[in-house]
DNA sequence: AACTGATGTTGACACTGTCAACATTAAGGT
DNA sequence: ACCTTAATGTTGACAGTGTCAACATCAGTT
């Protein structure tokens, strides 16, 4: 009795979801092939059925950590007033979903999103993801909060930059004085940066792209 | 005869450069000890000599990375005349460095950079590499071309903007039109950059950070 | 009821990082 | 010259990895 079912349903997603969560709690050199299996509870290559590679798989879980992206950044955006608190506000999400999953975030650009990638689906999520920040760039110079020149630019600046600002968060080569600047990394008596730190970081990067670096239109 | 020398002079750096020179021609998942040791002549554990882990070596192989970026900021600095000029001299060969080196890029980021960090002198090499930049801007500041606030906000912007270019280069999720403008991911018809094509990329964006996003001093 | 394609399992293989035990060398003190 | 000692290189072994071929089991169609 008692007879446990021989085929899931879906061990595809339910492979998905349990990767990204061993990679979160446990890291990237727990998720191992064999590891995840006996997790779920299923024969060692039983996802070379759903999966050409482990590759595939990892590229799988990629592409559902930029969906997730997408989805929260569109989720702290309700409510707010401005284009450009909502630029803000999409910046800081994105930093934070950055920092508070680290090892995914990892994984999600250790691929080649080129064209004929191994992964296509990636490209699309990472293509969605990237799309809410873009969107929000243009409301911004349609308001008139930022100079109309081509929005890709600004985007890709953008992007640029709180990728960039991430990765080096996470890598512990930037962190945050008391007094909420950032601070170059390792210099002596600086503390590790916290959660609750992200929003000052995060605002004070974007202040700074915003104003620019020109003294022009110092008032 | 030919008795082949049993002990080799200086093999610590001998298995770095190796290893350097397999990580970027072959590959990161060429670069295993064996494969490292048998290109060098040497046994297979013999590393273990001079490098407590594989991690160690990794390390060593970056720090060694971050002080050629160094240098190579350095070298491309002479003979500029302005500040300006030189700080876009500069991004642009940090952004040369890294999409001609991906592999090795790739790993000099892919450490723990922190203070109490496994690597303690890669810490220091990715800050010397830092300091380049951070001086340049300083002289930006000194000479009138940016405005005198925290130099330590404005490097850190720089830092993650070039940096997240260069990683999203890397991976393929940035491109350029055939006008010389950034091109979003994946967007059909662009096409796969070339060396040639990185001046025109770096020029953009550091052109977009200096004169920010506001439309406040638009002339 | 029999066939069939999809799905899960087991055994096996080559490969990996790493360690313990051993061999060889270089250097220094007597 | 010898011996000691530490540093350095080698070999055998082990657990763990991704992956494949051969087999077993299921769900659905005819």
């Amino acid at each position: 009795m008692g007879k446990r079912k021989y085929h899931h349903q879906d061990l595809r997603s339910i492979l998905v979801r349990t990767a990204s969560r061993i990679l979160e709690e446990e890291g990237m050199e727990s998720l191992t092939m064999r590891h995840l299996s006996k997790t779920i509870g299923v024969s060692r290559s039983a996802s070379y059925r759903h999966f050409e590679d482990k590759t595939a798989l990892l590229g799988a879980v990629a592409a559902d950590g930029f969906n997730r992206l997408r989805d929260c950044l569109a989720e702290n955006s309700e409510g707010v007033p401005t284009p450009l608190e909502l630029f803000r506000h999409c910046s800081c999400a994105y930093v934070r979903f950055a920092v508070t999953r680290p090892t995914l975030y990892n994984l999600m650009f250790g691929f080649e999103l080129t064209d004929g990638a191994p992964v296509p689906e990636l490209a699309d999520a990472a293509s969605g993801a990237f799309s809410v920040i873009s969107d929000f760039i243009v409301g911004c110079q349609r308001q008139g909060s930022f100079r109309s020149s081509d929005p890709v630019e600004l985007a890709n600046v953008t992007w640029s930059s709180l990728h960039g600002l991430s990765m080096l968060l996470i890598d512990g080569a930037v962190r945050m004085t008391g007094d909420g600047r950032l601070l170059h990394a390792l210099m002596k008596d600086s503390d590790v940066i916290q959660v609750e730190d992200i929003p000052a970081i995060s605002n004070s990067v974007v202040e700074t792209l915003v104003r620019g670096f020109s003294p022009d239109c110092d008032k």
